[in-house]
RNA sequence: GCCGCGGUGGCGGAAUUGGUAGACGCGUUGGACUUAAAAUCCAAUGAUAUUUUUUAUCGUGGGAGUUCGAUUCUCCCCCGCGGCACCA
């Protein structure tokens, strides 16, 4: 018999849909176990091999928790309303609902050759209107709790794609998704006040010691809290003052001038005292011209403007300060006005040489000696500072905060990266905004019993660039009756991020064909949280900030019982195409997996995948190498079956080794060390397949020939039940328990250890683990080579490590 | 520039409360089988030197240090990847 791969998965996939091995049932007996996937975007040109990877490793440790006697929840579902898929529809001529259906029967046929063991009873669409309902009903709520708010700010706007844009959306000041020039637009949008819960969703990290560091690195950076002080400078020549932010109050000795940013209101309120005002004008147009990724491309190269005929009071020092205008300070963070220090910050410092303004230091470094025409930015003992001089920068920050409040002058100021979500799109394919604009009454959410707003099926869809939404020229769906006021009015047209269908996602898993309630409050207790979550890293700053902002939101109006969403993240390294590269049309170097399970299998692609290297590291596919992993499956094929019936000779040396693979799989699968415990299973297998071709009988009982099974199973679940069944056993493999390890067969008797020489390994030697360090000094002694090495040398010293190694230090 | 991760044979990688570096796999070479090839099986495979079995020296990006002993710890430097980037 011959391993005939095909044959086997598609049996074995049809029988476990057919008897319903992967429907999850809440069992109260049970411990739940809830493992996720980040859900796919369904795109046109369906899965590469690189792919699946994460899903692979999901359902390796879905497969173990099942054996374990968990309940399981591994659900599966598609994001599906965005920017890509319109694009992609667009582009096709036709309509995204149609191209969007099409390419997720393309997907879930390709994972389920594959063989996961998701419960699709339980799939989810955004783009279905009975899952839409509840993304616009939070919408609704976080409106009645004023988190959602509109606004004329400018924003990211993308040219191509004809729509705002969230910074979270944007690569290097380009769009995300066709990585043209993001430009900004002043057009009126939909805004999520995230920064309300800025606090949190920073302090929280702290309880995610289950998530890699570099995630919550990434998170706390693009939150980016830092707290410092916003002082009151009085301009001289005017009632009005400036309010500026700054983290060190200790160098404001050192301010010789202030910097206003292009874009802040006073400069216009001013106009009158500006003495130069057509060059200040001048100055400012040409800033507004400059998109973002100009403004910051050569940081080293400061412009600005004097804004002659001004000046600010240092409201320590008394000094009158000169004012200037320049684009290296934003508007868009703190007060959008800086103090300049030049001697302590060093992009006032490049301002300060340029336009030759005063540099006084008045921090100096604890050491003695130090370079005084240099920028130090660390903080130290004050000088020149008035009253305050030779304190250390932090007891002065302390008295001079004091003394700003006395005077009113000032107060603590916490300031964060992260502004609020942007999160309407001129767009079609996406969740209508639930919102109706009323002349008599305003704006007027529509009202719960209302819900879902149905997205129209329409012809024409394509982006006006108008900064409308296309939706805009649909009479029959913008014209409605005021809900308040019964009035004529319009719908909001603006649609929904790409992102905020995935929000949530999870919680409707647990309950998904729930019509009264998002989720009912038993299932999402039972369930929550998720105990599990895989998916990119490139969704550090985007889906996994939002995902746990909704989260606190929904917590915080009792919908859901914990405080955060995902209990444990790791995130999954790429696999590069053959040539090192993304895999990618474009390159060339893309490897379909439907193409490798034909030749290869699922289970030799699941293992592959695994065998790679390290799990959260990027990879480079190989199909040659995936060749290594179908030998070693088919070498476990022509183990079952062709001794299936040859007697039992029991060998402790590879029973030991088939309990120690017990362990090391168990522990390996928790903590993603898929590439071990593979490497594990091959040794165990070597070991084996050499004891039956030499002894022709088995060397471990049927007991411990099903437990082998059993283990290897997460990973090859095809063969595993094949050759489970082989042996006679009715009942699938994944309905069988775990197998539990003998602990007395983990350690060896007889261990080989190294002996060194100053140091140096000079042989090895046989001893018992019961040996003492004087026996093995003797066999030491006995040891040919050994003596060599040792004879007329002085032991100065001996150093036995049990079971490791013996090192000897002589003169 | 800042933050995070990493650098080990021809290649993917293994081994870190400091204790025999190179597990496992790929590739390569030699052999068996075959008319031949593929597949399969067996053996070898870090480098250098040496007369073969031998044995010695070197070897985990570079340099220093701590230690009986360093891939692992400390300091300095170089390179690669990812994120952020004029955030005051």
């Amino acid at each position: 018999m011959s391993y005939k791969h095909l044959k086997i998965e598609k049996k074995w996939q049809k029988n476990w849909q057919d008897s319903n091995l992967y429907l999850s049932q809440k069992d109260k007996k049970k411990e739940k176990y809830y493992i996720l996937d980040m859900f796919p975007y369904p795109s046109g040109d369906g899965l590469h091999v690189g792919h699946p990877k994460g899903y692979i490793a999901s359902d390796i440790i879905s497969r173990l928790k099942m054996m374990q006697g968990y309940s399981v929840l591994h659900p599966m579902g598609f994001d599906a309303f965005g920017l890509p898929a319109e694009n992609y529809a667009i582009k096709n001529k036709v309509n995204p609902k149609t191209s969007t259906e099409k390419n997720i029967k393309v997907y879930k046929k390709q994972l389920e050759i594959l063989g996961f063991s998701y419960d699709w009873s339980r799939e989810i669409r955004t783009t279905d209107p009975d899952y839409y309902k509840w993304t616009q009903w939070i919408f609704l709520q976080m409106y009645k709790k004023g988190l959602a708010y509109q606004s004329n700010e400018p924003i990211n706007w993308c040219p191509d794609c004809k729509t705002g844009l969230a910074n979270e959306d944007l690569e290097d000041g380009r769009c995300e998704r066709c990585n043209s020039l993001v430009e900004k637009k002043s057009i009126r949008q939909w805004v999520l006040k995230i920064t309300d819960y800025a606090e949190r969703l920073l302090k929280d990290l702290d309880k995610l010691n289950q998530w890699e560091e570099a995630i919550l690195e990434m998170q706390r950076n693009w939150i980016g809290r830092s707290h410092g002080v916003v002082i009151n400078f009085k301009i001289k020549e005017d009632s009005e003052s400036v309010d500026v932010f700054t983290t060190r109050l200790d160098t404001i000795y050192g301010c010789s001038y202030l910097v206003l940013s292009p874009e802040h209101p006073l400069i216009e309120k001013l106009s009158a005292k500006i003495d130069n005002w057509s060059e200040t004008e001048e100055y400012i147009k040409s800033c507004q011209q400059k998109s973002d990724l100009e403004r910051t491309k050569n940081n080293n190269e400061k412009t600005g403007v004097k804004l002659t005929g001004l000046s600010a009071i240092n409201p320590f020092s008394k000094e009158e300060i000169p004012i200037f205008i320049a684009d290296y300070v934003l508007s868009s963070y703190g007060t959008g006005a800086v103090m300049a220090v030049p001697a302590h910050d060093e992009r006032d410092f490049q301002f300060a040489q340029k336009y030759n303004l005063a540099i006084k230091y008045v921090v100096r470094p604890d050491e003695k000696n130090y370079d005084d025409s240099l920028v130090y930015t660390g903080e130290g003992y004050l000088k020149d500072s008035g009253k305050y001089s030779k304190l250390h920068s932090k007891e002065a920050r302390e008295k001079m905060l004091a003394f700003l409040k006395q005077k009113k002058l000032g107060k603590e100021k916490v300031n964060y990266k992260l502004n609020d979500w942007v999160f309407s799109r001129q767009r079609y394919w996406g969740e209508p905004i639930p919102i109706i604009h009323c002349k008599s009454c305003g704006v007027v959410p529509v009202p719960e019993k209302d819900l879902p707003v149905k997205l129209p099926i329409v012809k024409n869809y394509q982006p006006t660039g108008t900064g409308q939404s296309p939706l805009e020229k649909i009479d029959s769906w913008v014209n409605v009756s005021c809900p308040k006021c019964q009035k004529p009015a319009k719908r909001e047209t603006n649609t929904m991020p790409q992102w905020a269908g995935s929000c949530w996602y999870y919680l409707r898993y647990m309950d998904s064909k729930n019509d009264k309630e998002l989720v009912s409050k038993e299932k999402e207790k039972y369930w929550s949280p998720v105990d599990f979550y895989i998916g990119g890293a490139e969704h550090a700053t985007r889906h996994l900030i939002y995902a746990r902002f909704w989260h606190k939101f929904l917590y915080d109006i009792g919908v859901v019982s914990e405080l955060e969403p995902f209990k444990k993240f790791r995130s999954v390294g790429l696999i590069m195409g053959e040539d090192g590269r993304k895999m990618s049309k474009r390159w060339g170097n893309v490897v379909n997996p439907d193409d490798m399970v034909k030749k290869y299998g699922a289970d030799s692609l699941r293992v592959y995948a695994m065998f790679m290297g390290p799990f959260e590291q990027v990879n480079t596919w190989n199909s040659r190498s995936l060749n290594g992993a179908y030998k070693f499956l088919e070498k476990i094929f022509n183990i079952y079956t062709n001794y299936n019936n040859k007697k039992e000779k029991l060998d402790i040396k590879v029973q030991k080794q088939l309990h120690k693979t017990i362990k090391k799989i168990e522990n390996d699968i928790v903590d993603l060390k898929f590439n071990t415990a593979v490497s594990s299973l091959m040794i165990l297998t070597n070991l084996l397949n050499d004891y039956l071709k030499k002894h022709d009988c088995w060397p471990i009982n049927k007991d411990e020939r099903k437990a082998f099974l059993q283990i290897l199973a997460p990973f090859a679940p095809h063969i595993s039940e094949e050759l489970w069944q082989g042996l006679g056993q009715k009942k699938s493999i994944f309905r069988s328990t775990w197998p539990k390890y003998k602990k007395e067969l983990l350690s060896d008797q007889e261990v080989e250890i190294g002996v060194q020489v100053n140091g140096k390994l000079r042989a090895r030697i046989l001893v018992n683990s019961t040996d003492k360090e004087k026996d093995v000094w003797e066999k030491i002694n006995q040891n040919e080579t050994l003596k060599k090495w040792l004879e007329g040398k002085e032991v100065v010293k001996k150093i036995y490590v049990p079971q490791k190694i013996f090192n000897i230090v002589v003169k």
